[in-house]
DNA sequence: ATCAGCCATGCGACCAACGAATGTTGCGCA
DNA sequence: TGCGCAACATTCGTTGGTCGCATGGCTGAT
């Protein structure tokens, strides 16, 4: 029951002659002819009845053809998809990302590599560090993009490691402020400054743990959302500390000035796919998109 | 591409282990692992992830795992219904016959049939002796049952033909009938007679054909139906000629006797299938229970 | 540090399938 | 009726693929 030998069949019926489609086939005659008789024996059935010019089907022949086509074309249909999958025409991809990369970096990863194959299935979920670890672990993802402080490592015999860049923290003001035309600030130099805080959760846990354990900042205001939270800046109701993969562009009527390296530590981030395991290619290709994304962020 | 390496894959998928299918497959190690390496290489793909312990699917190996399934699920089907085929536990009978014949001798042989061949779906189309041959040779018939006069017999090159029996010509009396104790009448006896016809054409084209050139029977009624016809015949209003196949049995209220072979030529009735082909298991099961039938109405 | 488990690979042997040539059968033509 | 042709079957020698056996490399556990 070998494919060769069903695509043999397929074609001396096609043919209604065994010398047709051996020279169809580029095989001799007497080849095929015993690819007939062997595929007879295997069978237990006489497939084909001789006639004095060709030979013609008999009923188990017919049962037979059915599946053998069946199975011929599934075959192609194998060949062609991981065809598909090596070439990135078909497949897909899914993709897991803590929150703050989901507003810039990934998106323009996957934009770019949707434009350039279209035909991959894209997915992206957002999560937490640990919770997008887990999902990678149990298989529901592809490549997930997570950030650890370089105090606290990722685990990098359970996962492989790709660094994508290390995030800095910036400080929103208004144009107006004393420090606006500053590049970069310390920040005891705000200690005066009342400070706009995001939503508590993540305020808390991402910024928090980012800030030297001295460092109290007056909070006046809570606002939920980043919107919110620059337009406050904005209107010069105080400053906000930002992460920068949180902003797409700099807005025009505010100002983004980084904090000293030695006060804020930063988060290194990575896109982890599991140890051991090749990537496929979609993930290959999508790490590529993530690099020059991240590049265009640094 | 060969299913015995699908099967080697699956079975490899399955154990997550290398070892670990190569003894449930009673292969040593070394083989199932080189046909891993010789799908992989014929497929441009890795299937498997090698881990410390065992072996585990990649991408492209889901991909292929799901085809290889229905490949080798589709092989079994194949053998499966090649099997049914050959022991009768499933396939198809198409049987023709020709109006007399359907009256008795192919329904019991098709109930027979069915008794023990239960899986098998059945088919009857009535039809003359010309038609059916030509539905037989198109493909549309398995076997056909057809009849010939002895003076103009079948093309033997085109069909095989297995003799079933000699339809003799009965004469049906009523019980009160001056012959109604005899076996056998000549026709001349029933000169004085009054016949009851059938519909015309069957008639004309049955009857009067096997009848000898010089006999004129007197026709005083015409009925188209056998029941009616006999019912006539039971009502003393005549006699009428019954080809012995259309009567299933006896009616209690007359009597059927035989018609002299010289006056009457009989027709041969054969089972036809197509010359030189083989003819399929069902086809052949059918013939024998047709002889069964045939020899039970001699 | 040694051991055990797992996968990869080199080697020799075997079997299956191929090509070339020949045999067999039935049809068509002279 | 005999011959030639066309198609399928069969035999023989060769070749390539696949198996078992053995070995080696690697990793995690005792």
């Amino acid at each position: 029951m070998q494919p060769a030998a069903l695509e043999v069949f397929r074609t001396v019926a096609a043919y209604g002659s065994i010398t047709a489609a051996a020279r169809a086939l580029r095989y001799t005659q007497s080849a095929v002819s015993r690819q007939i008789a062997a595929l007879e024996a295997e069978t237990g059935a006489r497939l084909f009845d001789r006639l004095p010019r060709g030979v013609a089907l008999t009923e188990q022949g017919r049962c037979l053809l059915g599946h053998a086509e069946a199975v011929l074309d599934r075959l192609d249909a194998a060949r062609r998809d991981l065809a598909a999958l090596g070439d990135l025409t078909a497949g897909r991809l899914r993709v897991g990302a803590f929150p703050t990369a989901v507003a810039a970096l990934v998106p323009r990863a996957l934009a770019a590599f949707r434009a350039t194959h279209p035909g991959v299935a894209l997915s992206l979920v957002e999560g937490l560090t640990p919770g997008l670890l887990e999902r990678l672990s149990a298989g529901d993802a592809d490549v997930v993009v997570v950030s650890a402080a370089p105090d606290r490592p990722l685990d990098g015999d359970r996962f492989d490691l790709h660094h994508l860049l290390d995030e800095v923290l910036l400080v929103a003001v208004p144009r107006t402020h004393r420090l606006a035309r500053r590049r970069t600030v310390r920040l005891r130099e705000l200690a005066d400054d009342a400070f706009i805080a995001g939503s508590a959760t993540a305020e808390e846990t991402l910024l928090r743990a980012a800030l030297p354990a001295g460092f109290r900042p007056r909070v006046d205001i809570v606002a939920a959302e980043w919107t919110g939270k620059l337009g406050c800046v904005a209107a010069g109701l105080g400053v906000a500390l930002v992460p920068a993969l949180a902003v797409r562009a700099t807005p025009p009527d505010l100002a983004l000035l980084r904090v000293h390296r030695e006060d804020a530590a930063v988060r290194r981030v990575f896109a982890a796919t599991l140890a051991g395991r090749t990537r496929p290619p979609a993930v290959r290709a999508f790490l590529a998109r993530l690099d020059a994304a991240a590049a265009g962020l640094r």
